[in-house]
DNA sequence: CTGAAAGCGCTTACAG
DNA sequence: CTGAAAGCGCTTACAG
């Protein structure tokens, strides 16, 4: 179908070795040689073949992106699409492509990416060890975004979850809060900790009764509005860790006319492109999904490139996160 | 590094091509081998090499999805991504990958997705007809999503713009509103059309300073609110043909004091998950990305599994958009 | 039903 | 600087 590098050889008038040289621009060549391998390049169309290429130098070219939730996909989830946004883009910048897979069975996601020898992949949802063991078997590097199992020979691109937690409890608090309470995906551990922190921290007393814990989407933020709503006495802030939760909250906590913040005050975390839009304007912790995305392709590509030696390139990068105070609180 | 077939082969005590066979389960092979193979494989923790396979069956099982906007990434934009979501799980279903690529140069896009002989692939975005000659040249199967340039041997799934955008001005029409402006991109024709047959048809004159072109941002609705302010006469109403648009329109309608729907009613189009979260809930033209995404990669692994004959298998689905009357008008 | 052999399109020592 | 040859890990006729 496609021309191959022998019939460009073959047109040019010199060996495939040559060509190959030339082409990949490694080893020795004539200028000559060059001149008479573009110009047949051009007149055949030719265009490389990676898989060829991948099959000798044992690198596709590519990475993998996985991501999955609770057996539920989320690569809509405007966190997530933003991540993987930068994710392309920065791998383009590299020539690298990026593979996506999404499975209820992530098992078969490994093995499809196994299969398709991507170069590193890029792990966006929270994994087990015993998944993170299996790359570490196949030899495959990877970079954990927003994760804490550890595990050795991986990097991690993380967000100051705890510090940016910290920061919209403080806030809060600074504000006159005393009943405050938090909806809370469980996997965020760091969240919850930062909250249970900066509660202790300025003497207020923790108050199991304050916390809900349930997933980060807006229908559960709704369910967390009216676990609020049930009690005796509504907090006077509630930090919604996560912004699709804190626009469920307000909505319910509006449809029941309360209103934010008069009556009571909101905070979320991520500051997706909608907080800002959302009315009241969404406060909330910024985390810089593009800048992540950038960093752990970067990371990955380094652990890429330098799989010579076995030093462990484990690095652990943590971006700070702010608050944003807008209308809601 | 990790085990071949020859490994696998050796342990089992039979041949390549019998490993080959009962692992790719083809072919004929005696339940006595297809044991032994499946406990060597197993013992040797083997996984298929999908590069070497692509090698001889010139099938790599990834399919390709290119995204771009006039040189810009869409790829976080709520309905590209909700686009892309739904193309993942669908080639993973049928057991495909899909490669992402974003680029500034559309050229090197193409390049890539050649270079990494991906199967077929699914165009998000605008392109032009020498682009898409370029894929034709390189036998690449292609659907196109929301397009219409025809080319042909490319398949298209689109979602009726048309009667959509006409249901909206025509909703707008009924509820006795004679001045309804529109915010649009200047690509999306149809919409435009639809909106100038609407008027037409109910006798309310075309009026071209109540067309006001732009892209679909929420930035640019905000221009575009700005654009309606400046007239002598506000519309009654506002056809921003994009939700994201729709959103921008409003906020800066709000911001002058304008209230939606009271003094001016607002429809969008996309019905984004936002659409129904952001108050006034948008009424919209639902466009079901979901079901375009799916039915994009099946229309394309039917391109890419009929390769044999060369009838032309250019098909164009066109799925119905209906009006979703919210709160906005 | 099974195995030996060729071949997919490249890259990379190795000689020259 | 250049070419012949081996080899990457598979699949697929072809014999048997």
């Amino acid at each position: 179908m496609s021309a191959t590098i022998k019939d460009v050889a073959r047109l040019a008038g010199v060996s495939k070795s040559t060509v190959s040289r030339v082409l990949s621009n490694s080893g020795k060549y004539s200028q000559e040689a060059k001149e008479k391998v573009m110009q047949a390049a051009k007149e055949l169309n030719y265009t490389s073949n990676a898989i060829a290429r991948a099959m000798v130098t044992k690198q596709t070219g590519n990475i993998g992106f996985l991501i999955h939730h609770r057996h539920e996909p989320v690569l809509s989830h405007p966190f997530y699409s933003q991540l993987l946004s930068a994710v392309v883009e920065t791998a383009t910048v590299y020539n690298h492509g990026v593979l996506v897979f999404t499975d209820r069975d992530i098992q078969k996601c490994i093995e499809n990416f196994q299969a398709q020898r991507v170069d590193g992949v890029i792990l966006a949802s929270r994994m087990t060890r015993d998944i993170l063991e299996r790359f570490s078997a196949a030899n495959i590097p990877v970079v954990l975004v927003n994760h804490s199992v550890k595990v050795e020979n991986a990097s991690y691109v993380k967000n100051d979850d705890y510090g940016g937690a910290y920061d919209a409890v403080y806030y809060l608090l600074k504000q006159g809060h005393r009943r405050i309470g938090l909806i809370c995906d469980p996997d965020e551990r760091q969240r919850y900790e930062a909250y249970r922190q900066a509660l202790h921290h300025h003497g207020v007393a923790y108050d199991e009764a304050l916390v809900y814990f349930t997933d980060a989407k807006v229908e559960q933020g709704k369910q967390g509005a009216r676990y609020f709503l049930g009690q005796s006495r509504l907090p006077s802030a509630i930090f919604a860790a996560n912004d699709m939760t804190a626009i469920g909250v307000i909505k319910e906590l509006k449809a029941n006319g309360i209103q934010v913040p008069h009556d009571v005050s909101v905070v979320g975390f991520d500051d997706i492109e909608f907080a800002s839009l959302y009315e009241p304007a969404l406060t909330t912790v910024k985390v810089d999904k593009t800048l992540i995305g950038e960093l752990a392709v970067r990371q990955l590509l380094r652990h890429i490139n330098s799989e010579s030696r076995n030093e462990d390139l484990g690095e652990e990068i943590t971006l700070p996160a702010s608050l944003v105070v807008r209308e809601s609180t």
